[in-house]
DNA sequence: AAGATTTGCAACCGCCTTTCG
DNA sequence: CCGAAAGGCGGTTGCAAATCT
């Protein structure tokens, strides 16, 4: 037997409200408060069902909403959030004071699923998508680098490799593409550190990378367009294990040729300081080859108190001097944005990875 | 200037979960 | 425990406004 109707639609109008039927259904949940949607349309003299009046009341006429185009903030603990928890709007919107879950998902489908696509970053899993590379432009750039004409043979094989290797692997083409002078970047920073002792590591500085096995659900977040935004006070989020947080390599990352992974400075927050190098231990479970791509360190001596979870839960929004200028935060366009985003991913191939290594 | 196309968003639909008798 | 009602949620649609040709 097949549910009854939420309610009599015979009669009941459809379509956008009326202010007349906005004032009607404000005035009644004033007198009354909402609840029992059911007798709501009656009792309130409007001709809708109450399902209808539900949504209009939660998604338009609650005081506490928010109208008005999404900060800064706002976006980015949406991404995070849904790097997360995926498409339960609900839960993002109950973050995000005075959005309801319904602006949200119209936001993210209009514009951020759009602009983590036009990236080149699917925006379901977060991971960046090889479907969405220009593979001409990027075979072209390997054949001035030997490593990648590797990698993108690794690419071909992929479904011979661990999911984890191969995401690691088109990220790192995807960016490099996107960035065609990382080599020189690189060296720079290949310089800073090359030095260990420029950067002492305190046991604060230190995280464990846990290489996820095979076929174990890779928690999107960690490969979020804005892997430094804030996250959300960890905490707080129940479905997420912070504990496995970092068991993926930061999406912003970049790999020496010493094997080091970098991680990029907060733009917004420091648009000229350099790469952050974070040094994390190895897992039982990290196969060997990747245990060579996990080698962080400490950025420099300017930056002793720099910690991995700072990165991780720093808001890129926070009350920082540069990133609270309002300019910044308030006029950013969409360019700026995807600038913004896209800046973060700055790539090279370790010369010593060796594909066949990552071989199942 | 006008038609075509794209974009943005309010609202609806149907399914799932929770509550209650 | 069971079934119906109510509430909640995510996906989708339809339309007006904006933009393009």
């Amino acid at each position: 037997m097949g549910r009854a109707p939420c309610c009599d639609k015979n009669g009941l109008k459809k379509g956008p409200w009326t202010p007349e039927e906005d004032l009607k259904l404000i005035n009644y949940i004033q007198a009354h408060g909402p609840g029992n949607w059911r007798t709501l349309p009656k009792n309130a003299g409007l001709q809708r069902c109450g399902k209808s009046c539900r949504l209009r009341w939660t998604n338009y006429l609650r005081p506490d909403i928010k109208r008005g185009r999404f900060s800064f903030e706002e976006e980015e603990t949406i991404i995070q959030l849904h790097s997360i928890l995926g498409n339960k709007w609900s839960a993002i919107a109950a973050r995000l004071p005075g959005r309801t879950d319904n602006e949200i998902k119209n936001y993210w489908n209009t514009h951020i699923r759009k602009r983590l696509l036009r990236n080149g970053i699917d925006p379901v899993t977060h991971a960046p998508r090889l479907d969405l590379l220009d593979l001409s432009s990027l075979l072209s750039s390997s054949l001035c680098n030997p490593p990648l004409i590797n990698m993108a043979n690794l690419l071909k094989t992929q479904a011979l490799l661990n999911p984890e290797l191969l995401r690691l692997a088109s990220t790192i083409l995807s960016l490099k593409n996107e960035n065609p002078d990382l080599l020189s970047q690189n060296n720079l920073q290949e310089n800073q550190i090359s030095d260990p002792n420029a950067f002492p590591l305190s046991h604060s500085n230190q995280f464990q990378v846990q290489a996820q096995s095979q076929g174990q659900q890779v928690p999107a977040c960690t490969t979020s367009t804005l892997p430094c935004g804030p996250l959300v006070d960890q905490a707080q989020l129940g479905q997420a294990n912070v504990g496995d947080f970092p068991s993926n390599l930061p999406s912003n990352f970049s790999c020496s040729n010493t094997g080091q992974i970098i991680v990029p400075p907060m733009e917004s927050q420091d648009l000229v300081s350099q790469p952050h190098y974070i040094q994390c231990n190895s897992s039982p479970a990290m196969p060997a080859p990747l245990e060579k791509l996990c080698h962080f360190q400490p950025n420099n001596g300017d930056d002793q108190n720099f910690r991995f979870d700072s990165i991780m839960s720093t808001p890129l929004s926070s009350s920082t001097p540069l990133n609270s200028s309002s300019t910044f935060v308030n006029s950013s366009s969409e360019e700026e944005r995807e600038s913004y985003c896209s800046s973060f991913f700055k790539f090279e191939l370790p010369e010593s990875l060796d594909i066949n290594d990552f071989m199942c």
